[in-house]
DNA sequence: TCTGGGGTCCTTTTCCTT
DNA sequence: TCTGAAGGAAAAGGACCC
């Protein structure tokens, strides 16, 4: 028996309602309120080292942006550089361009394909729009990054009505109205299938996965629909002949554990079963805050030493904003390097006072740096600064140790 | 063939202390 | 003094996600 409508009940005996809200092909579809003149052609968004925009903005000074010629944006063909992409619109999968692809691959699959540069700061306003219409409806809400959510609907009244469906299409017209986007809801007793849920009916859709649906829509798909279940894990999973999440169910536990570990193995068993009972998470302090870049062309540390020890202070720097503007200190420093047959290496460093001062996270950067192969060729640089803390806490601390500005070393 | 940037979490290794 | 066990913290690497 199904109980669809549970009018009535009491609060303790409420089933699980969670929700999973996906933004439709978020950084394209916001490109596409303001260039309305691209829907339906190839777009591609990615690169971004250099706006590929800005001679066209600057082009068409004083012209209204959804006026400016077609003729006149930049195409993927005219792009040099080792950007990959961001998200490609429909129209341009169809030649084979896909997320994180690299941007000279999609331009010999179709060089007319329009090229836009991720605008974070719209990104990032249209982000935190559609997450207050949200949090005014459901105020329970689990922050997965720029373009989805976790909300849980069990005790938002109303939430319950049609399995959670009435309040989802309340989500989808508020974000609609607030914002002009559409989103994509999947609606389910966990977080695990309703991430799976939200990806049923693209765009604009609403999926409801009942707790005896999972036979039927969740066995059939691959395991590499589960999050968590990657690239790596998916190899490893068709290796033992197991393709659908089905396949994964009939496993005994102690076959996935002797594969795969305890713990993977254990959570494996468990989502192939559909069994999450992770919360919706509401609050949660960032562990790590970091910069790097790939560089327009490798560098050698010894023949490049000037332009790396410059790229390295503005990382150190970049880092210590960071810091500075979100209000936290860390006391473990550490760089990534990635050589250019894509090894990478990271070293860091765990020190006594916390801080979030540029010469001092270069300097205990840089005793990283020395630990480090520095004669082979470079592709990337990273700096790192992890085990935060409130800058606040730690300030009355760090006035009375008198704590000094470190002396910069050469490095480089 | 080509592979960005900013994160989290987990496992394994290493080092230190008792 | 040497050796080994055990445990914890830090370091390093890897997988995954958006």
């Amino acid at each position: 028996m199904r109980s669809r409508d549970n009018v009535g009940v009491t609060a303790a005996t409420l089933p699980r309602r969670i929700a999973h809200l996906d933004m439709d092909a978020f950084f394209a579809s916001v490109e596409l309120l303001r260039y309305p003149q691209l829907k339906g052609l190839p777009l591609v968004i990615g690169g971004g080292r250099r706006r590929a925009d800005d001679q066209l903005l600057a082009a068409h000074a004083g012209l209204a942006l959804a006026e400016i010629p077609l003729a006149d944006f930049p195409r993927l063909r005219d792009y040099a550089g080792r950007g990959v992409i961001t998200t490609a619109t429909y129209a341009a999968r169809q030649f084979g361009i896909g997320s994180a692809m690299g941007l000279m691959k999609a331009a010999r699959l179709c060089p007319d394909a329009i090229l836009l540069p991720v605008d974070f700061d719209e990104i990032r306003r249209c982000s935190r729009a559609f997450k207050a219409v949200i949090r005014d409806i459901a105020p329970v809400m689990e922050d997965r990054g720029i373009d989805e959510v976790y909300l849980d609907f069990t005790d938002v009244p109303g939430g319950q009505r049609e399995g959670g469906r009435v309040l989802a299409r309340l989500i989808q017209r508020g974000i609609l109205d607030a914002t002009g986007l559409t989103c994509s809801i999947g609606i389910a007793p966990n977080k695990l299938l309703a991430k799976m849920a939200s990806e049923f009916d693209k765009p604009n859709g609403i999926a409801i996965i009942w707790p005896d649906d999972l036979e039927r829509l969740i066995w059939p798909l691959p395991c590499r629909k589960i999050n968590g279940i990657g690239p790596r894990t998916d190899a490893k999973l068709q290796q033992l002949g197991l393709l659908t999440i089905g396949q994964l169910a009939s496993r005994p536990l102690d076959e996935l554990v002797w594969h795969f570990g305890r713990s993977q193995g254990g959570w494996m068993f468990d989502a192939a079963r559909g069994r999450d009972d992770s919360p919706v998470v509401t609050h949660s302090e960032p562990v790590s805050i970091s910069r790097e870049t790939t560089f327009e062309r490798d560098l050698h540390a010894v023949h490049d030493k000037a332009e790396l020890g410059a790229l390295f202070t503005r990382l150190c720097e970049q880092v210590a904003a960071d810091l500075k503007a979100k209000g936290y200190v860390g006391r473990t420093i550490g760089i990534k390097l990635r050589y250019d047959d894509f090894q990478s290496v990271t070293r860091d460093l765990t020190v006594e006072q916390h801080t979030a001062d540029a010469r001092e996270i270069r300097r205990h950067a840089g005793q990283c740096l020395k630990r480090v192969d520095l004669t082979r060729r470079l592709r990337l640089l990273g700096v790192r600064v992890g085990t935060l803390a409130r800058a606040g806490k730690l300030a009355s601390a760090a006035a009375a140790s008198g704590l000094k500005a470190g002396r910069s070393l050469p490095l480089f």
